[in-house]
RNA sequence: GCCGGGGUGGCGAAACUGGUAGACGCAAGGGACUUAAAAUCCCUUGACCCUCUGGGUCAUGUGGGUUCGACUCCCACCCCCGGCACCA
């Protein structure tokens, strides 16, 4: 039976995915002159089969991108591989496979699913991390950076998952935890590679003003992930054995050097390097070392640990507050962190809500020095008082207003050599060295003459070796490699050995969708020529767990990028769209919740258009979308009541000419349906191009077949043209939301062609316009009647049609109309009192 | 605590610059077809009330305000979700 859908959606998306598979055009260039349209959705990582949000993200941006492409546009709509990372190398030692063939296998997998999905990528533009293709562009940009100063290697305390056996960046702990496998991350001191992301800081932030197709979402995650806070340095001198400041001094940074006077004690981190000097033997050492020691671990800083009750211990170490003079002790405590500023604090507990606590418990002096704007001391227990106000009991700048003694005792302390302006970040360093294999190795020897060498650009890539061991066992497992470790020195030609660590996979996807650009270029990671004419990326469409991760390290390569000459924009991405979770039961799909609805099965049972349209039509792309299986059955419903109706009449309508425009006016029914179609193409075209609403387009159509059925109710001698205009209609807006009906359609209806490659259609104005409207009646803004007329209908004409109408007129009974608010062909508002 | 986003029927949602609140879909109820079921088609469906082929009142988290008119703008508050967090 032809008219059963349910029979033949399968052959039919089948047929086209075939047809579009050897029609599809080569890598298009840009042709110059025409307007462009880069849409991106971010690289999966090759994990072996996708899961609804994949399905999700593509959907919607294979919407657009088609929507882009009939609309005129040069589309780029490429597809890759963030192939890179753990899982492959984890399920190699589990399976005894190479992380390779795994990867390679999972790509296959995954690419013929998105072929069964019918996303329309340019496979030929395809990248994929783990190539030497690719990966050798990322070593050069390492050498890069490396030249300019922007990588570097030093010792430093690192986060570290036992789990995973590998360093993380900052970026990568959430919560003191490991992002990926959520085990507690400890701490590590390590020699690893840094990218100097905090050079770029500022611009990262000012930046983010130049962003408003963001989400402010985003931008405040970012904002606050870099964390800018301006204040000052202070010097505090320590006071030495014999009784008198020395030349050495504590340094603390503080955003409240108008709090000065009040500062009674100093707080250093455990683990801060002051705390050298309290003398062996001593009855401080002693109880020092016992917190030390109950802290465990934890001498260091540990970024996003809870809370918990201050706790700390007098080191007898004392230092002299340099503007007031006064000497102070140094105490160390558990809410001092070593990896911000200093790792050293002045206390002021009379304005500083932690520091009150702590004097609070030790009966430490609480000096106030900041009076609230009546002048009354304001702290009072359990709180702080933090606001600015006017100093009091501050020497020179008592009576000074909090901000104006910032700036002035600024300016002094600069003088005097004790203090001086310093802006701080809480973004630090982007540590990308990991102690694993399945990574870009990063292309430096160890020369024993001549340190640490740059590998040359000519010898690049460093290839990642085929015959590693994996075991497991902890350690960079190219290390045991002797092949691969024991290199010869590039500068003097001596015994070398090789970085043994790989690149952190967010280097490899912060530069990703340049190469799309120019996938196969083989003496540069692309021509920048090329790069202008399709940056920036239009659309980029992704979940939002990257606000902080590859969205801030894109940012950053861009910035690098322009510097390097490569790039002449400052921010590779115009729109950002952060699409939300895909829901089942109230909570994300995880295999560990056995909540997950697998793609394959829905497109088996109902099809890729279906699958595809519900995943648009059920909730807004940035909301949370709960999967439900009846809503899924109601989009294959609409398709399948499409096809109901127009399967019979393909003969028909494909044989029948079109209406001319202006026909059918006389006809209500003619006219009616018209109408609904140029409202449907309108509505549709501004909710794609200007909402990049997903959801009331799919709406739009069903009410617009729902028009078609009823005009087939009735249907009369001479009504093929208007249902067979409105049947074409369907079929080319239907495109971007159910490709394959679309084309089925278009075919059957006797198109040319296929209806991707048809331009958009157009809403004519005189179809938009209706001539007679239904006018509103209020009487004192509620709801009184209605009344049916010309669009030219004047306001005293309306009054009085209003008040023809029984209903309207018992309202204004009794009362006086005071005014009338008109608005033509949309509401008369009579106000009476 | 700070920052961001939200609170609309039984549910997912819609309402463009303030102008008919609830489009579209799901679910539910009733009916037609059928021996029956499924499928399909038609009707009803925010709540309450009345003198019930009609009409009224209330209703978009709560309380105020602006306006002829407020889901939409302003003020205050409550709740939910997300992010950050001893950041000095």
């Amino acid at each position: 039976m032809q008219d059963d859908y349910r029979e033949n959606f399968d052959a039919i998306e089948r047929a086209w995915q075939e047809r579009w598979r050897c029609t599809r055009a080569a890598a298009a260039p840009r042709i110059p002159g025409r307007r462009k349209f880069y849409c991106l959705e971010m690289l999966p990582y090759p994990s072996g089969r996708l899961h609804m949000g994949h399905v999700r993200n593509y959907s919607i941006g294979d919407a657009v991108a088609r929507f882009y492409a009939m609309r005129g546009y040069d589309v780029l709509h490429p597809m890759g591989w963030d192939s890179f990372g753990m899982p492959a190398e984890n399920a190699a030692i589990k399976h005894g496979t190479h992380p390779a063939r795994w990867t390679n296998e999972n790509i296959a997998a995954m690419a013929s699913q998105l072929r069964r999905l019918g996303f329309a990528y340019d496979w030929e533009r395809e990248i994929a991390a783990h190539r030497p293709a690719y990966y050798r562009w990322t070593q050069w940009f390492f050498l890069k950076m490396l030249e300019r100063d922007l990588a570097y290697r030093s010792r430093r305390l690192v986060n570290w998952c036992s789990s995973c056996q590998t360093v993380l960046a900052n970026e990568q702990v959430e919560g003191g935890r490991c992002w990926r496998c959520e085990s507690e991350v400890g701490r590590r001191e390590l020699d690893q590679w840094s990218l100097r992301i905090t050079a770029y800081a500022e611009e990262l932030l000012a930046d983010l003003a130049s962003l408003p197709g963001w989400p402010d979402k985003v931008l405040a995650m970012q904002r606050n992930w870099i964390g800018k806070s301006e204040g000052a340095m202070v010097r505090f001198p320590i006071v030495e054995a014999g009784g008198a400041p020395g030349g050495e001094a504590l340094e603390v940074f503080t955003t409240r050097l108008d709090t000065i006077y009040g500062c009674t004690f100093c707080v250093v981190a455990p683990g801060h390097p002051i705390l050298a000097r309290v003398e062996a033997g001593g009855r401080h050492r002693a109880r020092l070392d016992e917190f030390l020691g109950r802290m465990g671990n934890r001498e260091v800083a540990r970024p996003g640990a809870a809370p918990e009750e201050k706790e700390g211990v007098d080191t007898g170490i004392e230092v002299v507050n340099p503007y007031s003079g006064a000497r102070v002790p140094v105490h160390v405590a558990n809410f001092v962190v070593m990896g911000y500023g200093t790792g050293a604090v002045m206390a002021v507990p009379a304005h500083d809500q932690r520091d009150f606590e702590y004097a609070t418990r030790y009966r430490l002096p609480i000096r106030t020095v900041v009076l609230d704007e009546r002048g009354i001391p304001a702290a009072s227990p359990p709180s702080a008082m933090v606001e600015d106000g006017r100093l009091t009991e501050s020497g020179p700048y008592t009576g000074k207003g909090s901000e104006e003694a910032r700036r002035e005792m600024l300016r002094a302390g600069e003088k005097a050599g004790m203090a001086r302006p310093l802006v701080q970040y809480r973004l630090l360093d982007w540590g990308i060295s990991r102690q694993r294999y399945w990574g870009t190795p990063i292309p430096v020897v160890y020369c024993n003459a001549c340190g640490v060498v740059p590998v040359p650009e000519s010898d690049l890539p460093v290839l990642l070796p085929e015959d590693v061991a994996l075991t497991g066992e902890g350690g960079s497992p190219l290390a045991r490699l002797a092949s691969f470790v024991e290199t010869r020195c590039p500068r003097c030609a001596g015994p070398a050995r090789r970085e043994t660590d790989t690149m952190d996979t967010f280097v490899d996807s912060s530069w990703y969708f340049y190469r799309y650009c120019d996938p196969s270029n083989e003496k540069a990671p692309f021509d920048p020529e090329v790069v202008a004419a399709w940056f920036p990326i239009d659309l980029y469409i992704g979940g939002i767990e990257h606000a902080t991760l590859h969205l801030i390290y894109s940012r950053f390569f861009a910035k690098v990028l322009r510097d390097l000459g490569l790039l002449r924009l400052d921010e590779p991405v115009r729109t950002l769209l952060c699409q939300g979770m895909v829901l089942k039961g109230g909570s994300a799909m995880s295999k560990s919740r056995g909540n997950t609805v697998d793609p394959d099965e829905m497109v088996r049972r109902f099809g890729a258009d279906t699958t595809r349209l519900f995943t648009l039509f059920a909730a807004p792309p940035e909301k949370d979308l709960e999967w439900n299986e009846q809503g899924v059955e109601g989009c294959f419903r609409f398709l399948e009541k499409t096809w109901r109706l127009l399967a019979p009449r393909f003969t028909t309508l494909a044989r029948a000419p079109f209406p001319a425009p202006g026909d059918g006016g006389d006809d209500p029914r003619r006219a009616a349906l018209r109408r609904k179609i140029h409202q449907t193409i309108d509505k549709v075209t501004v909710d794609l191009e200007k909402r990049l609403h997903l959801n009331t387009p799919v709406s739009a159509l069903m009410e617009m077949l729902n028009a078609m059925q009823d005009f087939v109710s009735e249907f009369r001698e001479g009504d093929d043209p208007y249902l067979k205009e409105a049947a074409r209609t369907l079929a080319l807006l239907l495109q971007p939301l159910a490709p394959h009906m679309s084309e089925e359609l278009w075919s059957r209806l006797g198109g040319e062609g296929s209806a991707g490659r048809q331009p958009w259609p157009e809403a004519r104005p005189e179809w938009l316009r209706e001539d007679e409207v239904e006018i509103v009646v209020q009487v004192n803004g509620r709801l009184r009647g209605h009344l049916r007329a010309a669009v030219s209908l004047t306001e005293d004409e309306a009054i009085r049609r209003a008040r023809e109408d029984a209903r309207v007129e018992a309202h204004l009974a009794g009362r006086t109309i005071r005014k009338t608010i008109y608005l033509p062909g949309r509401l008369l508002n009579i106000v009476a009192q």
